[in-house]
RNA sequence: GACCCUAUCGUCCAGCGGUUAGGACACCGCCCUUUCACGGCGGUAACCGGGGUUCGAAUCCCCGUAGGGUCGCCA
């Protein structure tokens, strides 16, 4: 029987990190194994459901690259989805549920009460044989000692969480569920449920949790919490899937920087951690600028300029071959794009403010160098990096100081910061007008 | 309150009865270098505690402790 996961969100208006990682596994189960990968909505709380909200889930899935073979095509619940398994959305499957209830009812497996409809639960324990866990058995709690059956249909109608989602799993012939860890301790009431629907359950596995750096639990609130924050503060998708998948599993060897394609093909249910993990944003950065540095430069030119426009530089302004060039000179030396504005901004604004540390760099008796530098740099006829260089060295040399001397002011009073691109190349890239119009404006600061 | 899961450097992982407990991120030195990165070399740093089992436990068992999760007419 061929592997049929799905990855179930409720679209709640953003995609949790954790969930995103869900997702993941459940996609490169289906990729290594050959299987079918289904997107469920769960969308049977209307109160809090909305097509926007859905296509935070679907945007998010897709900048992440994880493809569905069943599922929706846009996020309006009554449109075309693909798949013959559908429809793909909760709300879109009531008479599903009522159908199911109705059986339930008839065999005697559950009850009315008070408008609502209960599930007869077993008192005993309950094995759940997990692919990541291990055999768990279930025990009731001291509150289900007293009441161990549960609500499946609300006195309106509307059928609750636990009932739907194994009715969809049931229906849709979903063999593996990979969840996060939160869902163990109810999974035993999803195995009455099968159970009483007269088959067995689907595989288990469930996955451990990610939390904030500090061992708390990640809520919305946090920092890198939605995944929208990967996408919006310039992080590659496959930084950040690969860092993803590394949380709670790792290949026997040391690989941390994995290509897609191993991903897939070494990727196993029973190489999962049990414990959960911490997420940590510095090695996020780090795997980052792996992938930045590995980029296509036509990728980075894209992602760059993308960038830059959030932060207020159209680049559009600017001839296609100045940007060009300009970029050129920060590739490889950024762990992510939102670095980008801070690093080389100064090629795209019209004046470099100089703040009390570039005006301190460039004053005193910097300021008598720098003029030295610029009358030279004036005469230049060939403005190149090589041409710089070797006048700045020679202004240096006839001055007496040591070439930094010289590159200090020079990168201050051109770009206002004190680190960089490579000086000569950032020179060469802002062309001689520039340079000069900057150097004399700090000059006169 | 009850039930369930978990526990190796600060963090992510390796280890699956015998290792000088390994790698990565971060951090600290040194080298490279026009800055910053990158790269190279080196360093600091861990088996939660207590009992067992065993010739021998980070590895197996039990008890604590700690962290996480779950017990809804939320999902």
């Amino acid at each position: 029987m061929s592997v049929r996961v799905r990855f179930a969100p409720s679209p709640t208006g953003y995609l949790h990190i954790g969930g995103a990682r869900t997702a993941l596994f459940n996609w490169l189960y289906a990729r290594r194994t050959g299987g079918t990968f289904v997107l469920r909505v769960e969308d049977t709380d209307a109160a809090r459901n909305s097509q926007a909200a859905v296509d935070v889930i679907l945007d998010g899935l897709r900048w992440l690259g994880l493809d569905w073979d069943e599922g929706p095509l846009t996020a309006e619940a009554s449109s075309p989805s693909k798949g013959n398994r559908g429809p793909y959305f909760q709300s879109q499957r009531k008479e599903t549920y009522a159908r199911r209830v109705e059986v339930l009812l008839s065999r005697g497996l559950a009850y009315e009460k008070d408008g609502a409809v209960r599930f007869k639960m077993t008192r005993d324990p309950v094995l759940i044989r997990d692919l990541v866990v291990g055999d768990v058995t279930r025990a009731l709690t001291d509150r289900e000692e007293v009441d161990p059956d549960f609500v499946i249909m609300r006195s309106d109608g509307s059928p609750v969480f636990h009932f739907v989602n194994v009715v969809d799993d049931l229906e849709m012939g979903i063999t593996h569920v990979i969840r996060g860890e939160d869902h163990l301790s109810n999974t035993s009431k999803h195995v009455a449920l099968f159970r009483a629907f007269g088959t067995e359950p689907p595989k288990y596995a469930h996955i451990p949790l990610i939390l904030n750096a500090d061992g708390s639990k990640m809520s919305k609130r946090d920092t890198g919490a939605a995944l929208t924050y990967y996408m919006e503060n310039g992080y590659a998708p496959e930084a950040v899937l690969n860092y993803l998948c590394l949380l709670g599993w790792s290949p026997k060897d040391g690989r941390e920087v994995i290509p897609l394609k191993e991903l897939i093909a070494d990727f196993d249910l029973p190489q999962i951690l049990r414990h959960n993990a911490r997420f940590d944003h510095e090695k996020l950065k780090w795997m980052n600028g792996e992938y930045l540095r590995a980029m296509t430069p036509d990728r980075f030119y894209e992602m760059s300029t993308q960038t830059l426009a959030r932060a207020g530089m159209d680049t559009n302004r600017f001839p296609a071959a100045y940007v060009k060039a300009a970029l050129d000179t920060c590739m490889g030396k950024l762990r992510i794009f939102s670095e980008l504005p801070g690093y080389g901004g100064f090629y795209f604004t019209e004046r470099v403010e100089l703040d009390a540390e570039a005006k301190t760099a460039v004053s005193g008796e910097a300021h008598a160098r720098l003029a030295k530098l610029r009358s030279a740099f004036a005469e230049l006829g060939d403005f190149t990096a090589s041409g710089l260089e070797s006048t700045l060295k020679d202004t240096a040399k006839a001055v007496g100081v040591k070439n930094g001397l010289m590159v200090h002011p020079a990168r201050f009073a051109c770009t206002g910061r004190g680190s960089g691109p490579s000086l000569y190349h950032l020179l060469e890239v802002l062309g001689r007008e520039r340079v000069l119009a900057r150097m004399d404006a700090a000059l006169k600061a």
